[in-house]
RNA sequence: CGGGGUGUGGCGCAGUCUGGUAGCGCACCUGUUUUGGGUACAGGUGGUCGGAGGUUCGAAUCCUCUCGCCCCGACCA
């Protein structure tokens, strides 16, 4: 591809509306433009990306023995209505009506449509296991669209659906898919962990996510430094690890704290220590009052503290709420408590189990205790469990070493469903002793767009992009440092033609501008390969030949250029034989 | 949806407080010049100042309403 021809229009400035360095370097680089919030246009840059990201998964997932289909966009209510979702999906769900008044919706996802597509044809266990997916466009009716790519309304995914007779045969069919991400993902060139998650409305059993690891990312997680545990700090769960216990228990008593409210301001202001604080939380689950006691330092888990209540929803609770139950916010402890809050459901931390010496509040304004025993002087608190955020330096709840916690951009996610959609759309098979039974599934998503976009925040300079290898939109980029020089432009064009025999993928900058420019725009593009031929050079005959990810400019007489080129990207080191010193 | 911000040629911005009829840099077009990390000079194209209404002799500027976009919170690939 010539450059002079490329529809791919370069910014000097970053325009003001981007954010994070993806969504910037994709538009300064001409791959993408916005169309409205959350819904871009693809430029060939990055439809090439796309469609090299593309066939790294249609290659992973037919190896797994998925097979590629392609279902429709629109989809009416009425399937919705029968897997219960209509209700449930919320405003995310872009809703409209045709001509004649029948509703439809934009597919954010596809189980409705392929459960309605296999309940109609697979009748035995023995089509089974079945495995089918698509690579299509979403649209989410996202409450705010983001950072450019990583969070669209409108963008690219990969989605799967698995099928089976039963459990154990649904949990080999969602171990095959987990091989075949963690290749995908490899074969991206992407940092990546794959992380036990929470399941969330979609529901199920088993869940993971493929978290690419970056600063930007939105998405905590913790990672043990021994074995390979990973999780999401929602889902991280944590071992009782009684505190240390203090002997000299301390007596109750009251402590003035004039406008303290904050766990900070208290352990400050008494000059106790953050981790000798409880912080007292009240949350609202299902409509019901939920107190959650937690360390100073520690965080609430809202999640966990949903999935023991089982409840449907959770909240914080309002000022109004607190103090309706006869609460006072800032100093809310759990010794001498109004009737009305002795009635809440108490959840403590694990951590917390036989702590003495502790600070709470004292249900008055301006008021804490000091020197609490939670056995002692709170026995009827009796649920000590598991309800709070993992944390950096929290044990391992696998071999107990020391967990450390990243940030990550989730580009895949995996679903173990079981039967939620097969029962409510009747989607059964007979099985082996011919009882017609729901069929088990699993559903497994990739954000190829949002690859794309998680490969530039893990892959970048403050020039530009620097694409793994695998999914650059070309391979190698020549440019031509003179354009009104003869020799340079006809070297330049022979190697051109040689790379296209050789079928390399190149990109010719045969444009008349000068070489500063061609310059910045190589490094803005980020191609891994680049050669310049420039006057100076060809005295000596030789190519200017650099790596995108490195500084160093390596020399290369001209005839071996496209060889040396050929070697590095089969992974060969080859360059540094021309290392000039 | 709540909070904060912003809207002026393709891009980045000034002008708004204190009304006087739109400006700068980049890009683009023409010519000359230059040719190894965004050359220099000259000339030029392009703007209903997000939209509607109002105040005024006069509105980018003041008032009212409205729409878009960005950032922070609850969701997710």
């Amino acid at each position: 591809m010539r450059a002079s021809k490329l529809y791919a229009p370069t910014l000097k400035e970053t325009p003001s509306d981007a954010e994070v360095v993806s969504h910037q370097l994709l538009t300064r680089g001409g791959y993408i433009r916005k169309l409205t919030a959350g819904i871009y246009d693809y430029l060939p840059l990055a439809y090439r990306v796309i469609r090299k990201i593309e066939a790294i998964i249609r290659e992973e997932l037919d190896r797994a023995g998925a097979q590629e289909i392609l279902l429709p966009t629109v989809q009416p209510a009425e399937i919705w209505r029968e897997s219960g979702r209509w209700q449930q999906y919320g405003p995310e769900l872009l809703r409209m009506k045709d001509r004649k008044g029948g509703e439809f919706c934009l597919g954010p996802t596809h189980e409705e449509v392929i459960v309605d597509l296999v309940r109609r044809d697979v009748r035995s266990w023995r089509q089974l296991p079945i495995n089918l997916y698509q690579i299509q466009g979403k649209f989410r009716d996202e409450i705010r669209p983001r950072a450019g790519l990583m969070r669209g309304r409108e963008f690219i995914m990969k989605d799967a659906y698995s099928f089976d007779v039963s459990e154990s045969a649904a949990l080999e069919s969602y171990d095959l898919m987990y091989q075949a991400y963690n290749a995908i993902f490899q074969r991206c060139g992407l940092d990546f962990r794959p992380v036990e998650a929470d399941t969330g409305s979609i529901g199920g059993s088993r869940s993971h996510e493929f978290q690419v690891l970056a600063e930007s990312g939105e998405d905590a997680i913790v990672s043990c430094s021994h074995c390979d545990y990973a999780a999401n700090v929602e889902q991280a769960e944590l071992l009782a690890q009684p505190s240390a216990s203090h002997d000299n228990q301390s007596s109750l008593e009251r402590a003035h704290t004039p406008m303290k409210k904050s766990i900070e301001e208290v352990s400050t202001y008494l000059k106790r220590a953050v981790t000798d604080c409880v912080k007292t939380l009240v949350l609202i689950a299902d409509e019901s009052p939920v107190i959650a006691l937690v360390r100073g330092d520690h965080e609430v888990n809202e999640i966990k503290v949903k999935k023991r209540l089982a409840a449907q929803m959770i909240r914080m609770a309002t000022e109004e709420e607190i103090e309706h139950l006869g609460l006072v916010s800032g100093f809310i402890g759990p010794y001498e408590v109004s009737d009305s809050a002795q009635e809440a459901r108490w959840l403590i931390d694990h951590t917390l189990k036989g702590t003495t010496d502790l600070v709470v509040g004292a249900n008055r304004s301006d008021e804490h205790f000091i020197g609490l025993s939670l056995q002692r002087d709170c026995p009827q608190l009796t649920e000590y469990v598991d309800i709070r955020m993992a944390a950096d330096g929290d044990p391992c709840p696998r071999c107990g070493s020391n967990l450390r916690s990243f940030k990550g951009i989730e580009v895949g996610h995996i679903f173990y469903l079981g039967t939620k959609y097969s029962e409510a759309m009747k989607c059964t098979v007979l099985d082996e002793t011919g009882r017609d039974t729901p069929m088990v599934m699993g559903c497994y998503g990739i954000g190829v767009t949002r690859v794309m976009a998680a490969a530039i925040e893990q892959n970048h300079d403050r020039f530009g992009i620097i694409w793994p290898h695998s999914i650059a939109p070309f391979e190698l980029h020549i440019l031509t440092l003179q354009s009104n020089v003869d020799e340079v432009v006809d070297c330049a064009e022979s190697l051109y033609q040689g790379a296209q025999e050789r079928r390399i993928e190149v990109l010719f900058d045969d444009r008349d501008l000068r070489a500063g420019g061609k310059f910045k725009d190589a490094d803005l593009i980020g191609i891994p390969y680049r050669v310049a031929i420039g006057g100076r050079g060809l005295k000596e005959g030789v190519a200017e030949v650099k790596r995108r990810a490195e500084p160093t400019v390596y020399k290369v007489p001209i005839p071996q250029v496209l060889d040396a080129i050929e070697r590095e990207l089969k992974g060969e080191d080859y360059l540094s034989q021309w290392v000039d010193q």
